[in-house]
DNA sequence: GACGATCAGTGGATCGATCAAATCATAGGG
DNA sequence: CCCTATGATTTGATCGATCCACTGATCGTC
């Protein structure tokens, strides 16, 4: 245990802890950063000196000599209303955690809304950050082509979808593969005509998605003709299109690109006397907290968000010990929750511990 | 426009931009820090000279000297699987815009989940932060005891409510108004039979939302007698204690303290076949995604976070400048979404825009 | 015209760590 | 016994900013 010290008392340096010790100041930034250069006594030495004193190391003074802050920085886009950053909260979670094991820190930080390469040279010229960890990178590639211009090291969540000779590290999760998932389920249970309910066309993530539903349905020969729809992605115009694909009473499945638009097809159903998960299967895409609570609970795809912040976080290192990286990208696998939106016995919705919720209403 | 500057090329230093500008390193800090020191002409010198050479301060070496990272520390504690901390996220957001416009910026960083108090200690000895924003005072005072015994500064969303002599500045929302307005606006849809849906006597925000509830009903003469019920915060446990106060035909309207127990009574709703906003009204609190999604759309009392965080950053830059805090604490009010759970032709719910979603999908 | 007061700007020391190179100790080989 | 090789530890310089004490210049005043 070190001793509890008052912020207006001095804290003990590296200094400190030497003369404590009976050695150099270098001896003691040995101890701390090369041990195996110390005798196995000496060494035992420093170390009671530093715990007797509580030292911790200045991060100012080491981030000054060393050009290195143990920092990684996130842009923190603005949140619109409605939006459900719920994943990206299980997502930054694990990346401080696992950060916090090799002694790293992620520093939040914003740009100007309408400029996204904001924010991030004056933390490179300010030295304040040692990467970057960026995660849209479907929205262009303005930033990974500054930072590499400036020669930063950085590695994005989200594939280099428009840039082939992309020379950076990445970690994506395969949407194509995650409606394939559903669509499999979908026919598994019993569906054969089922309908794609996705974004509109310009959208890569959104494309990539409806991919895996094409493919999956041409693998079983079944017909996509006039089952595939794109439309703006909130609950309202998803409810509308539903209603419109619903029209064709043979249709019996909805694959939706988010939990969103599969929330609108649940209203469709609602309104139309439709049951979920009896006469009609629906898919979401997420497992937002909206696939939680929605009635009667909507089986969704899930990605492995947890996995993807641990996979970055070791190619920043890779990246900042300058070891190669092979190979450059890391596709991951989504798994299928299932809920009573496909399958009518499914375990029923929504039974979060009291804990959760707590923190939830706190914010 | 500052030039574009590989990272392996030296930065220019203070002291470059003092020979550039033909004057001393110290007159080109002060042109930073205290302009007003500088004659008007040597400053325009030394600006344009910082200007073309694209200077930024180093942040390590300004904060050696000045013992001041200009970082505030932000334990991001773990999220619960089902968490909404959807709400967590506009709030952080807030804070990390906020906060750059005087040029702080937010560390996340995380401790052990057992020990509320890991993590803190060591940023402070490593002089790593300058103050922290703790968001979860309900859970005890363990972090303010200690951060107050070593003396560092530090704001609370949410108010001391268990150590009568706190001295710190803290920001809180007051949830018993939030009831309130809630039981208010159910009456005034024509509501007399009004229940409440809490959670456990052991929370402090549960009862004092709660609270807000009584003294509305107790305003209008309306009794609570079998009407107040408390349980885990989960959409299940609602459903069933929903089922049972409906048992009671009487009972129209539901107060309830989470959107996720609110939720839960739409589901009994749905099962019984009555129509929320039209037999039954119910209204959520926080105005969480769930509330926008959910069928038919959930009334909801919204906290203004926003609001919150610049205010407790306010609060931050007075601690950190030794500017006495007069009150010690701002209680905020929340307001009321209305949507169709309590009013038939309110808007549809979810009009999410296009480009949220699409972030939300992302993570 | 000498004086102190104010303003503008300078030079050296300093924050606390690490780096690079020097020193001291010990041992092994000729 | 000297000399080199190796290991353990120390010393001085350094990172890039700010703090402090100081110098020159300008100005008003008696």
């Amino acid at each position: 245990m070190s001793p509890i010290r008052r912020l207006t008392d001095q804290y003990p340096t590296l200094a400190t802890v030497a003369e404590r010790a009976g050695v150099s100041r270098q001896t003691v930034s040995n101890a701390l950063n090369n041990p195996e250069l110390l005798r196995e006594d000496t060494l035992q030495r420093v170390q009671a000196a530093i715990d007797e004193l509580g030292y911790t190391p200045n991060r100012a003074a080491r981030q000054l000599r060393t050009r290195s802050s143990h920092m990684i920085g996130l842009r923190f886009e603005p949140a619109q209303e409605g939006t459900s950053n719920a994943l990206m909260d299980r997502f930054v979670h694990t990346l401080v955690e696992t950060t916090a094991e090799t002694g790293h820190h992620i520093l939040l930080f914003s740009g100007a809304a309408d400029d996204p390469l904001d924010g991030y040279d004056e933390l490179l010229r300010a030295t304040a950050v040692d990467a970057f960890v960026i995660t849209d990178t479907y929205t262009g590639t303005a930033e990974t082509e500054l930072l590499r211009r400036v020669g930063a090291p950085f590695v994005t969540f989200g594939r280099p979808w428009d840039d082939p000779d992309a020379a950076h590290p990445w970690v994506d999760v395969d949407g194509a593969r995650g409606a394939c998932l559903a669509t499999e389920h979908l026919v598994s249970v019993g569906h054969r005509r089922i309908a794609w309910l996705g974004w509109e066309e310009t959208s890569r993530i959104g494309e990539d998605r409806r991919s895996g539903w094409e493919q999956s349905m041409a693998d079983h020969g079944f017909d996509t003709r006039g089952l595939g729809v794109r439309t703006t992605d909130n609950v309202d115009a998803a409810r509308m299109e539903a209603h419109k694909l619903l029209e064709d009473r043979t249709v019996t499945g909805f694959c939706c690109a988010s939990d969103t638009l599969a929330i609108g097809v649940l209203h469709a159903l609602h309104e139309r006397g439709l049951r979920p998960g009896i006469d009609v299967g629906v898919v979401g895409f997420d497992d937002s907290l909206g696939a939680h609570v929605t009635w009667p609970g909507l089986t969704s795809v899930r990605q492995p968000l947890e996995q993807v912040a641990r996979e970055l976080v070791e190619l920043v290192h890779s990246v900042l010990s300058h070891r190669p990286v092979e190979p450059l990208g890391r596709m991951l696998e989504p798994t299928l929750v299932v809920r009573r939106s496909t399958v009518p016995d499914a375990p029923r919705p929504g039974t979060i511990p009291r804990a959760a919720s707590s923190a939830a209403t706190r914010g």
